[in-house]
DNA sequence: CAGATGTCAGCCGCACTGATATGA
DNA sequence: CTCATATCAGTGGGGCTGACATCT
């Protein structure tokens, strides 16, 4: 097997990034994995403009559509214009779309502790502690 | 802006991995981004088999035959039959492909370094680390 | 014969580009 | 009219399943 600690650490993100997706099953989840992203973020924030949503999830505007359109036929979230600027969509997290992510989370931990079992707890608090941090840049 | 220290390390890994795919573009770096994932095992270690090869980058074997095939039409690697079963295909890296691979090098410690940029050395240093140690088990 | 490896065809989820409609 | 926002159609790369050929 190839030194896997000669390789960048970009590289490694996407490798890892690999395993995540294989391991996300849709079954386990209850949902889809980029539904959970966006959900995710409307944990956080809702509701929230359109545009600010997708710029959180990193999914550009127009793919993005798509990704509501089947949330919205889900009955996960709820679109309605902003008063103050009828262009704007504000994206609400229904209680629904609330249960659905809160039950796909013991999912998602299953899966990452899977993935980060060579890892102590001191050592996935360093690891999520540095992406936050890259991410935050 | 959503806070994001409050998301999961899988999702943030995610987040990362979506961010290195838009910033990694083939002209800078001169190939493809699955060609430098390859290239990059394929010069930890040459020949290999092409079994190895797949799984080391996370790859499907019927996906690993494309690529591999790209990659050949491209002069990187050469494919050659293992005499000792004739089932089997070694995978060597040609001079060609070595110097792609150095001269994407640069390109890439260029786009890994912009993502990284609210890190400094050590966090980096350490970053790399807990993705090994991640991946390795 | 069964089992392993590699190859290819096909389907599907996903990301992007371009064009259009609506509103500020 | 301009610019911004949202929507949708079309395109292309990427990942998977299934069928087939070759070899052990």
């Amino acid at each position: 097997m190839p030194d896997i600690s000669s390789k960048s650490t970009i590289t490694l993100v996407a490798q890892l990034n690999k395993l995540v997706h294989r391991h996300v099953s849709e079954e386990q989840l209850g949902l889809r994995w980029r539904h959970f992203m966006a959900l995710s973020n409307l944990t956080d924030r809702s509701p929230i403009p359109q545009q600010l949503l997708c710029e959180s999830i990193f999914v550009d505007p127009n793919n993005c559509v798509l990704l509501l359109n089947e949330l919205e036929s889900l009955g996960y979230v709820e679109r309605t214009r902003d008063a103050a600027d009828r262009r704007r969509h504000l994206v609400a997290l229904t209680p629904l779309g609330a249960e659905a992510f809160a039950r796909a989370q013991q999912a998602r931990a299953s899966v990452e502790d899977e993935l980060l079992k060579a890892l102590d707890p001191e050592e996935r608090r360093r690891l999520h502690a540095l992406l936050v941090k890259a991410l935050d840049g």
